[in-house]
DNA sequence: CATCATACTATACACTAGTGTCGTTTTTAT
DNA sequence: ATAAAAACGACACTAGTGTATAGTATGATG
């Protein structure tokens, strides 16, 4: 199916093969998978998977940005909700994304990170170190919102507690994929992040419990 | 040099081996180490090292086990110190630990562990599991042991607030790992988690600044 | 001192699993 | 009908694995 063909067409075959392809660094992480595999997945030819991707980078690297792409800003949205409430929702909406953790990239994506000829300059410029800043900026921006409304009172620097949150939610990520959430008792920790922000930031609560 | 040897002779080669493989390792991770790459390093043939170990993935679990007989439990001895200042200690050694990282096993053990064939089963009786449950519990007993003498007031079950320490460095130190220490602000955070746990177990301080 | 068991070397080998390329075939818009 | 290009899949290549072989060096033993 295919002539003198459409840019659309391109960019949904493109679509087509990104999906597969997420699909088996979903199940098997990103070491253990091959462009055989994806071009198995996608029921496609090595030589139309190539002409798509250059190598498994490429081709992990484009699943990434779609990924990126689909993910909705949480903390673009400013609603009629105090800012601690956006803040532990958020928080509280960790557990389900974690224990649906066999479900993402998290495997892949750390695998790839560690692992991949790819990365190698720990540059700022790095794709790794975007996404990172991106999340650290939205947390520490409305903490300091939240500061500048007289709704926080934080004890310490806006940014490395925004760090700290990410830190912990990284490893608890990553230990509850090695060990099984059983082991981690996600909900517990994430309770013991709430009490800590709570101390961290001290909000002028409302109580709405 | 080698006839009807001494079992000391052998086992002062495997630790000749374990170390130069532990070198690589360090250097490149467990993903890019292949057994060539072990036997330029120790200086010996083929048939040498595989007389020793029978394939990466044991090769890289002796190197573990070498590891981990070598490290201090860090809690065991009790001094005059208080708890709390034992903890304390503890938390900021991190840093230098942290800071360190190129010249530890951390990258290596992470892809070893998201990418070996060895690790298939997240049964509680695997190796990883069984170095978690160690160092959660340490740090438990010593919440627990404080608690009982009076010195703290946890305001979160022990068991969680030791899971929260582990997941929060845990995640520091691949993050770190990732992107280097300039991003992380390694002291910041762990003020934070210091900060935190002040609040989380509640101190009797005994004020020493 | 001669000898013999054996740790070790060095290299060849058969095998596996992947890579990226490229000439050929198929498809379909015009 | 035709020509552009999408899709195919054989191919040459690379990098590793684990085994096997013949030969060398060495130190304990009679």
């Amino acid at each position: 199916m295919a002539p003198i063909v459409s840019e659309e067409y391109k960019r949904k075959k493109k679509i087509e093969l990104i999906e597969a392809a997420r699909k088996v660094f979903i199940e098997q992480g990103f070491v253990r998978t091959s462009m055989q595999d994806i071009m198995d997945e996608a029921e496609v030819s090595r030589g139309t998977l190539y002409s798509y991707f250059n190598n498994i980078d490429h081709t992990f690297i484009e699943v990434l940005k779609y990924e990126d792409q689909k993910n909705i800003d949480y903390f673009i949205p400013s609603s009629e909700i105090t800012l601690w409430e956006k803040l532990k929702n958020w928080v509280e909406e960790w557990q389900f994304y974690i224990e649906k953790i066999d479900q993402t990239l998290v495997h892949a994506n750390t695998e790839f990170f560690l692992s991949s000829d790819y990365v190698k300059s720990k540059d700022d410029s790095s794709y790794l170190s975007k996404r990172y800043v991106r999340t650290t900026e939205a947390i520490e921006k409305l903490i300091e919102e939240g500061t500048r409304t007289k709704e926080f009172k934080p004890q310490q620097s806006s940014r490395s507690i925004a760090m700290f949150i990410l830190s912990f939610l990284n490893g608890l990520m990553l230990d509850t994929y090695q060990l099984g959430d059983e082991q981690t008792i996600v909900k517990d920790q994430l309770t013991v992040l709430l009490y800590s922000l709570e101390k961290l930031i001290n909000p002028t609560i409302i109580n709405k419990e």
